[in-house]
DNA sequence: ATCCTAAAAGAGAATGATTCTCATCTAGTA
DNA sequence: TACTAGATGAGAATCATTCTCTTTTAGGAT
């Protein structure tokens, strides 16, 4: 995803196109490991110094808030960040804190076929993740 | 789960058993709705004031590290936690910060056959936990 | 029952992650 | 080109958790 795909995105959300906006996005995409805000303010410093700390907590929040990003669900005390929109599941490395995305599209008409048979008592379903615990083999 | 089984336990891992460990412990399972570090630092302020902001999160840990209690993935900012020790997965209300425990061995079981038939490219497979986003009916 | 000590706890300071505030800048509309 | 609501910069403030040092205590040994 180039600066002029995201460009597109940002307005297609309503919000206006900033350098920094684009910046930011376009360090997730790059770092592509599901990074910290950390490690995005890190990456944000190397590259475009002029951006603030603040400055990126605030974007991170406006595009979380506008779908264009999502937080990925960890064992708290940091945020991390997915910019992956499409529906997916993440692998978790037992012994780093590494995460990967993982599609499976017949994993998922499996696991959807099932709840439409049986459903949840007292819930209504809106979305399914795996999480899924593991060793990565390198 | 009295305090004599929570004594049990802690013993079983070979923790020493104070009254602080009996208190925090017995305060999430009494709380039962995967607290957060401030909802039983709350509670415990309320009914043994005399245990500190720092005995809290130590003891945490300390039964975090010993699988009596588990932290709950969440999207980060604050710890939540959960002393149910059975595999189990959760439902997260998109409203509320309400998380419930779901179990369901049948689902278990399908999602356990299919991993076993495929498998993921370069993963070693340990856990799989489904995080079930949706709303209560009440 | 008593003694001993490694482990645990109390208290508050320190740290790190994030949020807030206010002045200034700028994207994009008119 | 002008204008202004929205965004940003910078640093202070806040919050959640960790750290440090002194004191207390659980539980094993005798």
């Amino acid at each position: 995803m180039d600066k002029k795909e995201i460009a597109n995105k940002l307005s297609d959300k309503g919000l206006r196109v900033t350098p920094q906006r684009i910046a930011i996005l376009s360090a997730i995409l790059h770092l592509n490991n599901h990074p910290t805000a950390e490690n995005i303010i890190e990456y944000i410093k190397m590259n475009h110094p002029n951006i603030s700390v603040g400055t990126v907590y605030k974007v991170l929040d406006s595009l979380v808030e506008n779908n264009l990003l999502k937080k990925v669900k960890t064992e708290g005390g940091i945020m991390r960040y997915d910019p992956l929109q499409a529906n997916h599941h993440h692998l978790f490395c037992e012994e780093s804190d590494r995460i990967e995305d993982y599609e499976d599209e017949t994993l998922d008409e499996l696991i959807s076929d099932y709840f439409r048979k049986k459903g949840i008592d007292n819930f209504k379903i809106q979305n399914i993740q795996l999480h899924i615990t593991g060793k990565f083999k390198h």
